[in-house]
Formats: structure tokens, C-alpha cells, sequence
DNA sequence: CGATATTTTGATCACCGTCAAAAACCGTGG
DNA sequence: CCACGGTTTTTGACGGTGATCAAAATATCG
């Protein structure tokens, strides 16, 4: 399995995908200069961990290409996620040198790293780049929370409901389109990592799914291509607000 | 029922409860007299509501005395609690000016409040307060995160021992003490709220209190009052690592 | 095409939710 | 101090949802 070829030009930042969203999104040219030259690229294969829950971590990083996860897992192997890493994400934390989740490369994935400790002096002279990281981690922690009503309060339907659309509407925001009637896109996770998701077994989210599609909430193609026929009924089956409203 | 009496000088942060663990933590003379220039205390009684999702809000704040929870409801009623606000915790988001969960105060409660235009404009020039703010956004980011864990893979019996164990860690944390064997402290939530912080019904909350007693890991004076004879017992029960480490 | 991983489907069971009622607790006022 | 009403908590009986164990079917990749 091949490492995915990366259409992009690795010195400058000009051209990197996640120039406008990521944490360096407000940086001048002066900035990213600078940025350059503590950055390297790291690329991981499918399937392959990125690091260990307690391991130190010498470097803080952009996930440019692919999906990550973060997930915990308990001594007798039950195991959740806990964050799931899409491209402008930012992994690790400033002021801290060992990760406190496992991170896993889910598809190939490609990350922009940046060596901590010059990373960290570089933010504490540059405020705009730590008011950046405040806005995303506040908006990780929004996600968080909605999450938490997922596992805490939702049924097996109803989660599988609630991915779908959550993965939908990223999936479309990142192509810029609108998550449209008939819009289809591809699920970057197995079927287990599903259940990791949701606090579920992978049984149950395949008998979700396929539950879904009989009553025609979903089509396949495959296992892995997603069309939703109708938004509103999909947005109906994940038990929120029926008004389309966002909770958060 | 009253509000509660505050011994500290309303007037000036420097007798202020939490002057050192807030999001002012670092200000200096100066700066914390700009503050006291935005700010005013408000309280609210136990069981009142702070303010509704979707509701403008005037002001972000510090909670100065008490507890609030934020929380989620869907339309059938189900209700995830989604954060729990303890003394020098941070209330609302800088840049945004609705709140996005329901905020409710658990016991008699004080806030600090800002006013948000003004503190927007301090933040924007003094960094190290939107650096501290982001400090804290962290550390709630990864307490969502093992509350995620345990909503999403825990056992009831887990579930509540978690609870009981976070609680009487952050108590322990608050007065300064070790949570050594035999440890006191008051439950500041109802089984109700327990159930919704931890994903359960009422009832499977005061079950699983109940055998938990029976067992003899935890003792109850009245209804709220718990002691810990041996804290090694309770972190076995709750299922994460038994070498007392924490996960995060 | 064959080997391995992934997904689906089936049968059974346990945990926790639901509904219901009793008990304990709490503040108020006689 | 005790009687009273309302709230909170406990306990009980039962059923359903999702977990578990098992095996078949499908997809993926060398």
C-alpha cells in the first residue's frame, strides 16, 4: 500500500491545502517563513499508529492529508475514540510533551510538523497564532460536547444517523459544496472504527446501516460510498432538532 | 431559599477566591483594575437556569462560588449533561454571542461577569489572557475527552464509580489535600443530574450507588455525603488503568 | 485465483431502561 | 416536637435494545 502522492509543493506554504484554515491560516509571508524552516513532513501509512498514549511527542503538527483518530482504550481492550483528525486539525498540545490519547492514521496521512520548542516560542511572540489554536480547540470542545450527547443519550440508529450527517456536512464543506439532496462522499472509516466512534460493536452499526438503507435513508455503493437521497430525512433519523438548526 | 454569603471584597480580584486559577490568573495590578472595570457579580439560586441554548448572551464569566452544568435536551426530553463548571471555570465564548448549551446553576452560584464587548478588546491586547484561556480550553478538552470514554464504553457500575472518583479529586484538588483513605466530601448534584452527566436513568444511578455501599467501597452519611475507606478499591472499580495512573 | 481481512447475518442473553410504588428526606407550620 | 406535604431516593418487576458468540458472505489485495 502505497504512501498517497502529495500534489503540493513542500517548501512553501503558498501552496499547502490547509493554508487558510489551519492554525497558521492568519500568518503573513514573514511568518510562514519562519514556519518553514521548523516544519518537516511526516507521512504514515493506513492503519499505521502515529503515537502511544503517554509517549513524548517532540513535535506538534497539521494534519495535510487524510484522517487521524485519538482514542483510549481500557485494559480488558474496550476501546473509544476520541477525536477524529481531519485536514487543518491540529495535533498535540502546546506546553505538554507527551500525548495523553493514542493517535492512529485511519487513511494515509500526511502531517506538517513542527519542531515543540521552537513551535511554542514562535507562538508566545506571535498572539494571533495562539488565538487561532483558541478558536479551533473551542471549536473541537463544541464538537466534543455534541459528541457526548451521541454516546451518552442517543440510540444505535440514531448514532449512525448522527455520523453520517456529521461526516456528510464536513465531507461537504471541505469540497466547498453545500451537503445537498443526493450528495454522496466516502466514509474514511471501517466499520470498527464506526463502533469506536459511537460506543458501539461493530455488529450493531452493521446492522444499523443496513437497516438504514432498507428504509432507504441511505444508498451504497459498496461498502464505503454514502448518497443521501434526502438531508432531511437523514437529519430526521439522528433525533435532533427537527428544523435543521445545528445544537451548537 | 438564600443566596449564598460571600466572604471576599466584591470590589477588588485581589481577595477574589480564584485570583490564581481563573482566566485572569496572570494579570498583573493594572490589568486586573481595567477588569474591575467590566465587571459585576451575579447569582443565581440552586435549580435556576443561567441561560437557555440559542439565548444571546451579554456577558462571559468566571465561576467565583458554586456549580453549573451545561447540558443538552433533545425534543423527547433526553438530557446530556455535557460540562460541569466549578469555581475559577470559564462561562461563554469570546467571539461568539450565543450560548450554545443550556446553562443551569446545581447549587447557589456566583459568577464573575465581563461584559463582552470590553473583555473581547482586553483579550485582543493582553495575550497572555487568551493564552491562559487556552490553557483551560485544553484541559476541558481532554476531561470531555475521558468523559467520552466512559459515556461511550463504561458499565453503570464503572460509570458511577468514575463519577464518584472525579468528583473527589477535584475536591480533594480544591482544598488543597491529598484524596486520601477516608476521605469526605458532598456530592454537589441530585441522582438526576448524576444520571445525565453519566448517560443512565435515575434509577440504574441509585441501584448502582447502592451496591456500591453494600460492597463497602463507598460509604453514605444521608444522601449526599460520601467517604472513600480505600481509594485503590474505588479506581478498581472504575475500570481504567490500576496503577492508580490517571489516563490523561 | 486464492488468502486474508472486512462485513453481514443469525441466535441468544444480559444489562439497563421503563413503569410503578414504597420509603426516606426536607422544609414548613401548627 | 411532631404532623404534614412535596420532593428526592430507593426498591421491585418486567421488557427491549444492543452485546456476545458464531458462522456465512463479501471485499480486497497479492
Amino acid at each position: 500500500m502505497g504512501i498517497a502522492n502529495l500534489a503540493f509543493d513542500r517548501k512553501s506554504c503558498g501552496s499547502c491545502p490547509i493554508r487558510h484554515r489551519a492554525v497558521c491560516a492568519r500568518c503573513n509571508d514573514e511568518e510562514l517563513a519562519e514556519l518553514e524552516t521548523m516544519k518537516t513532513y511526516r507521512s504514515y501509512e493506513a492503519g499505521q499508529p502515529v503515537a502511544w498514549a503517554g509517549d513524548p511527542l517532540e513535535f506538534v503538527a497539521s494534519v495535510v492529508v487524510g484522517v487521524a483518530t485519538l482514542s483510549q482504550t481500557m485494559e480488558d481492550g474496550r476501546t473509544q475514540m476520541v477525536g477524529l483528525l481531519l485536514p487543518s486539525d491540529f495535533l498535540g498540545r502546546p506546553g505538554r510533551d507527551r500525548v495523553a490519547f493514542d493517535v492512529t492514521a485511519v487513511t494515509d496521512l500526511t502531517l506538517c510538523c513542527f519542531r515543540r520548542k521552537p513551535f511554542e516560542e514562535f507562538m508566545a511572540r506571535t498572539p494571533h497564532v495562539s488565538q487561532r489554536l483558541l478558536e479551533m480547540t473551542l471549536d473541537e470542545l463544541d464538537a466534543a460536547r455534541e459528541w457526548m450527547l451521541i454516546l451518552g443519550r442517543k440510540t444505535a440508529r440514531e448514532k449512525i444517523a448522527s455520523m453520517i450527517s456529521i461526516i456528510a456536512r464536513r465531507e461537504a464543506a471541505m469540497q466547498k459544496k453545500a451537503a445537498t439532496d443526493g450528495f454522496g462522499f466516502e466514509l474514511p472509516l471501517t466499520r470498527e472504527a464506526m463502533a469506536n466512534y459511537l460506543g458501539l460493536t461493530l455488529e450493531t452499526v452493521s446492522r444499523q446501516i443496513s437497516a438504514l438503507r432498507r428504509d432507504g435513508v441511505i444508498a451504497l455503493e459498496g461498502n464505503r460510498r454514502v448518497h443521501i437521497p434526502s438531508f432531511e430525512a437523514l437529519l430526521h433519523e439522528t433525533g435532533d432538532d427537527s428544523d435543521g438548526g445545528m445544537p451548537a
